[in-house]
DNA sequence: TGTACATCAGTGAACGCGCGTTCACTGATGTAC
DNA sequence: TGTACATCAGTGAACGCGCGTTCACTGATGTAC
């Protein structure tokens, strides 16, 4: 961050307002995040200075850093459930689903990189407890691709039976399809959305029934 | 680290033996990494008490922590090219090396998650020169499942002729592997080869020529 | 209508820590005369 | 064979930095009497 400067200073909240800053907290958190140096640039007075207010405020609002980070986390995961289990909206072909699915996660990650780094590249930091991270990401994530699969598997488009395996399969490819564009962007991935069609494409030809 | 004691020291190398420090430093500095900590522990008062010196001694044998890394770096890069080119060594079938090439591929990242965080899946730090890195990266991880996909190709294999797309695919889907089993080690995952080739055979029969 | 008081929403200064790095030095060892 | 000297392989102490966190405080605002 280096030398930087107090910066202007926010007006007090009015009496009964005080969770304003809260929110301005969790906000300026997430810019912080996007913005060039990543999870590394998100630091308490970092944040502070970007809200403009001192440092010993954030901790009316939160007892830790950890535990600011995991709420960040969480909006993150509810986010992404919600972009995700969107893109399958209406859709009934279930084919079509899994690929609509697959587009919207790693149009997610390539929008908001840094977030997905922190959800799923990082190793969770050991003062958060990894119950809770757990459990978020059974919900987010591979959930939407499981019940996605379960719905091919039901229409006995895929040669398993088993939709856990299935989605795994369709999990790894979009995941590191995402994670590369992400940690390695000068790469010749084409368009974003035509690679993710030729992985998916492939993936799910691959794992259809032999019979077709 | 937290409260270190001083620990034991090396004893001085005798003279025109002053090269033996630095191979202690990088060999200390890939054990710091692989040990619980990962990346975050490897700090150059870290790698000193490891070593059995000074932090300043370090400085005798390489410029900057930077250049320190980049030398731990690379050396993982060859060992992981020379693993997975070992993998295929003496394989004819083009499908069956494809297959090889992606299980020593996990297999690695699977045995030095560390490691292979470091080289793929963390932002690089800006003072190393990305140059480098890009062209580090190039030779390695993906060059072999390039190479292999050119055979796969000549030997008409795939529906595609542009090995590049193919080897794409690929790297996507064991990248995606190995970093879930690296971030998420708690995921059922099964049997780790057996997961590589269910990845790998779903994603080399739908690239299948569509003619079988 | 005026005033004492509690509460709310913060601030200022400091704590101890670990970090990368620098600087002046030291002591053993080989070499030249 | 003895000694001055250069060199090698390091060390000890300190630098300034940013970090998370704590503690005692302050000033505005609403409320009770």
């Amino acid at each position: 961050m280096s030398r930087t400067a107090p910066g202007p200073r926010r007006e007090r909240a009015r009496r009964g307002e005080g969770d304003r800053l809260r929110a301005e907290i969790l906000e300026a958190t997430q810019t912080l995040l996007e913005s060039g140096g990543g999870a590394h640039a998100v630091s308490i007075r970092a944040i502070a200075q970007a809200v403009g207010c001192t440092p010993p405020s954030i901790y009316l609002h939160f007892t830790d850093k950890a535990q600011l980070l995991l709420e960040v986390c969480r909006s993150n995961f509810e986010r992404m459930a919600a972009e995700t289990s969107r893109a399958v909206d209406g859709i009934e072909d279930p084919a079509e689903a899994l690929k609509a699915v697959g587009r919207a996660y790693v149009r997610f990650g390539a929008e908001h990189p840094e977030q997905y780094r922190v959800l799923f590249m990082e190793r969770p930091p050991e003062d958060i407890v990894p119950m809770v991270l757990t459990q978020l990401d059974d919900v987010t994530g591979f959930a939407q691709l499981l019940s996605t699969s379960r719905r091919c598997v039901a229409a006995g488009l895929f040669a398993s039976d088993d939709p856990v395996a299935v989605a795994c399969v369709l999990w790894a490819v979009v995941h590191g399809l995402t994670s590369l564009l992400i940690t390695k962007p000068s790469f010749p991935w084409t368009e974003r959305d035509e690679a993710v069609d030729r992985c998916l494409d492939a993936v799910c030809r691959g794992l259809r029934t032999p019979v077709a």
